[in-house]
DNA sequence: TTTCATGCTATACTAAAGTATATCGCTATA
DNA sequence: TATAGCGATATACTTTAGTATAGCATGAAA
């Protein structure tokens, strides 16, 4: 797990009033969300396990270097699991952990802020444009 | 206000079962939420109206071009209000629009989030090490 | 036997994000 | 008059993120 306690990168520490183990917390989460790929790749896992190349395949673009880094990076944060099938030759299939899937909360929660301020932003453009 | 409509950095256009308007939404909220600064700057200002020397002293080792920009990428996203007041010299005061304000809900939901998925990475890790 | 698919990794590169440092016009204070 | 605070901007640089391209070991299909 990649937690934010160790990484000097983003520092909200010295900042009054907001309980550490909260800016842990939202750290550990964006560590989990940023990157160009992580959504795409997390998108292609919402109805279950996936191989590389089918997960490849689904998202236009990437490469296989990337796709091979954000799932190994996405492995070890615990968001997905990976399994090594013992047939000839080996299959490999990436799921969500429990933990992973749960994220949908917080994506949820991103959905609902992001349409209501798209919709208040429209409303103010509308408003000047009259 | 910066959608992703226009940005092709991030691409789940062609994702089956993925309604257009949901990637659009949690890419907007991405975007406001990306970069080393965004949450510390809007930490700050949970309590109020802020100006841009307080801000900076209560962000320790942000640079004013820093600050500047970040300042500048909120109030153009609708997230942050600039008010110039007409003192000598003029006086700029900063705040969250009740947009931002709002965005809280979606920082809750990664506190929760990022809380549970620790206390889950842990007790794997304790087990791990009986 | 050539070709293709799988599941990657290596190397080298470009682009984006962030840092360091200096400066500016303004005003108040010492 | 010198010094400091305010609210920044400019220029140059480094670091990180992402891309392009090639290749490899395995096995199956044509």
């Amino acid at each position: 797990m990649k937690t934010t306690a160790i990484d000097p990168k983003i520092d909200l520490k010295s900042i009054k009033d907001c309980p550490n183990s909260f800016v842990m917390a939202v750290n550990d989460t964006m560590n989990v969300l940023t990157g160009k790929w992580k959504l795409p790749i997390m998108a292609t896992l919402i109805f279950g396990k996936k191989r590389f190349k089918e997960i490849e395949r689904e998202i236009p673009r990437i490469t296989p270097r990337m796709l091979s880094k954000e799932l190994r990076e996405l492995e070890l944060n615990g968001i997905v699991k990976r399994t090594v099938h013992d047939t000839i030759p080996v299959t490999i299939e990436y799921e969500f952990t429990p933990s992973g899937r749960s994220i949908k909360n917080v994506l949820d929660a991103m959905v609902e802020w992001g349409q209501e301020h798209r919709n208040t932003v429209m409303n103010r453009l509308s408003k000047v444009n009259l």
